[in-house]
DNA sequence: GATTTTTTATAGTGACCGCTACAAAAAAAT
DNA sequence: ATTTTTTTGTAGCGGTCACTATAAAAAATC
């Protein structure tokens, strides 16, 4: 999960994710069916722990804005990452990659992740779900993308503080 | 160009560049030097042409907000792209890289892009310009993002639309 | 302790990567 | 028209890719 979040889909190779694991090509296969497996099984892991922020934002309740706000906040806080792994690794883990599978996986990551983002917008503002849910799914995907390129923690949280008053207006009124 | 863009550095190799402009790689290298001597020329032509949506924003004048909405405006209609060429060649073309050349001249041209954005924004807001400017670049690079996994060029300007209220407001006031 | 089953490492599969040596063809110069 | 230079195509360089056949080691069963 580390490697793939680090550098991409692409660009590890299975020699290098058996290497961190410990084990050799025939052991990773037994174990995984094969690389995408492997890449399945990491996205899996990423949303299930702290980092699907989303998440983490809705389980401490609050008001549709309130929850916005936090992910945006925790966005921020999140994706400067450690050794590397900067940014989404659903929303960039297979940007650019050359496998489709790879693809596929990141984007029926990405679609559950938009869908639980709209669901919970469509609560307060059920006609305005899909524009207001696009603006957050913009803002953190550039977030995540600022962040590959070296955007630290408080340049996001600048921006994530300027994108939060703003879905806060565009909630309230047209 | 059209190649790198559509599918990013890594994912195209010199012999389907070489297809693609008639020669073979001998010719290939006689012309380029390298695979990423080709990408700089490519970057160059993207940032020369229409492609530069800011500078053509910059060149119809007005005041910063005019300059800025009218960018996103365009980045809305540009995006979308045709046969796969989505989104922002430097923004995104050498996106999770293996090669470091490759992501040092994307880089170069972010920087200038970035530079270009900031500086014309502290012609009005010195003293916010870089956290405008941030704004503005996540907002594009976003939408870039967004673009790539397939988001229409009537989501963009949404999306657009509500950036472009937002940046107004935040230059207006604090 | 002997036998069977599972797991692992060694080694290598064909395919593709960026890149290039070499020689044939085309162009230019004499 | 002959020679020289440039350009180009053929073929292949070493290297890495995801993946696997085979056989040795380890574990489990009898």
């Amino acid at each position: 999960m580390r490697l793939f979040h680090a550098r991409g889909y692409d660009a590890v190779g299975v020699a290098e994710l058996g290497a961190e694991l410990g084990i050799k090509p025939p052991s990773f296969y037994a174990a995984f069916g094969s690389k995408a497996g492997l890449f399945e099984r990491a996205l899996r892991r990423y949303a299930a722990g702290e980092a699907n922020i989303f998440a983490r934002a809705l389980a401490e309740g609050g008001d549709v804005a309130t929850v916005i706000g936090r992910t945006l906040a925790l966005a921020a806080a999140l994706y400067p990452g450690q050794n590397g792994t900067a940014g989404c690794l659903v929303l960039d883990g297979a940007r650019n990659s050359a496998d489709p599978e790879a693809q596929a996986l990141a984007d029926a990551a990405k679609r559950e992740g938009c869908a639980a983002v709209r669901d919970v917008i469509a609560t307060e503002a059920p006609d305005r779900a899909d524009a207001l849910a696009d603006l957050v799914v913009v803002a953190m995907m550039g977030m995540s993308a600022a962040a590959r390129d070296g955007a630290d923690r408080e340049r996001l949280e600048r921006v994530a503080a300027m994108m939060d008053r703003t879905f806060r207006r565009e909630l309230a009124g047209a």
